[in-house]
DNA sequence: ATCACCTATGGCCAAATAAA
DNA sequence: TTTATTTGGCCATAGGTGAT
């Protein structure tokens, strides 16, 4: 596929003598917008659902109980938010064929919102860095010097593998995350309970801070805050209580608190019926 | 809830490396 | 030789983590 075509109006290098080094907004004339950078790439990953299918191993490795954190709680504790931010990109992007994309480093800098060239191709190579390090990508210089970055499995285990049995478990991304600007908005620990949110795959679900932070390995800290995060920004709302039996608390009864993700942020093709309605009968809305 | 710790990030500059 | 990426050094500090 072509590449994302600086346009024509951007200044050669040794003709930005001309451009005035004060008072240059950050998305300054002759560079794509960090939001129009982005939409094109999305375009041409050409993903009919319009969402990013990412194994729930990127976020939790294992099945319950004895499960362990994946990827992403290194990323939140190293503050890789820019690595993170990326490797969504690189997700979408990436499509059947190799798995891999070739672009521009200051392509990359502009989705991240960074657009002076001298600190971005840095920041770019180092977040690359940060992801290779997870064994969530290889890179290798690609055509016209570029970098070609080859998505790997979320678990780190090896080669990037497309889907095999239908068993396995997956959260979906919408590209309504970048299209609502959560990319830019949201906190980290934002975007890290926004990814466990969607690999909860239910549309009611608990985000008991404790288990939260046993099971993805984030501070309970960083979950209380991503999750305020969430619900700030309107990704996120309560959704009633959930009742349960327990001999923990004096009445036998406990209960804990729901949330739902708000359209357009919603996961599409959860079970609607069935299950999701017997659960709901227990319970009740506030 | 508040505090302090502490590590790695990010910004900046520059040099090294690698491809064309 | 030119151009794009990678890496290293330096320093201030943001922010995740753990303790009080």
């Amino acid at each position: 596929m072509t590449p994302i075509q600086h346009t024509a109006t951007e200044p050669e290098s040794g003709n930005e003598i001309g451009q005035d080094e004060s008072a240059v907004t950050p998305e300054a004339e002759g560079y794509l917008s960090q939001a129009r950078t982005i939409e094109m790439i999305l375009e041409r990953s050409k993903r009919k659902n319009r969402t990013v299918p990412i194994r729930r191993a990127f976020v939790q490795l294992g099945e319950r109980p004895g499960t362990r954190p994946g990827a992403l709680k290194s990323l939140v504790a190293s503050r890789q938010e820019r690595a993170l931010d990326l490797y969504l990109l690189v997700a979408a992007i990436t499509g059947a064929n190799d798995h891999s994309v070739t672009e521009w480093s200051t392509t990359w800098a502009r989705t991240i919102g960074i657009f002076d060239e001298k600190t971005g191709a840095p920041a770019v190579s180092r977040s690359w860095k940060a992801l290779k390090d997870l064994g969530l990508i290889t890179t290798a210089r690609g055509s016209q010097r570029r970098t070609t970055v080859t998505k790997r499995m979320e678990d780190g285990s090896g080669p990037y593998a497309p889907p095999e049995n239908v068993g396995e478990k997956y959260l979906q991304l919408p590209y309504a995350y970048w299209e609502n600007d959560l990319h830019t908005k949201l906190s980290l620990p934002g975007k890290a309970m926004l990814l466990i949110a969607y690999a909860q795959r239910k549309n009611k679900f608990a985000l008991v801070q404790a288990k939260i932070s046993e099971w993805y390995g984030l501070a309970q800290k960083t979950v209380a805050a991503g999750t305020d995060d969430l619900v700030q920004h309107g990704v996120l709302e309560p959704a009633g209580f959930e009742y349960f039996d327990s001999l923990a608390v004096r009445s036998g009864r406990g209960s804990r608190p729901l949330y739902r993700l708000v359209p357009p942020f919603h996961q599409r093709g959860l079970p609607q019926k069935g299950l999701e309605d017997f659960f709901d009968r227990k319970v009740s809305e506030k």
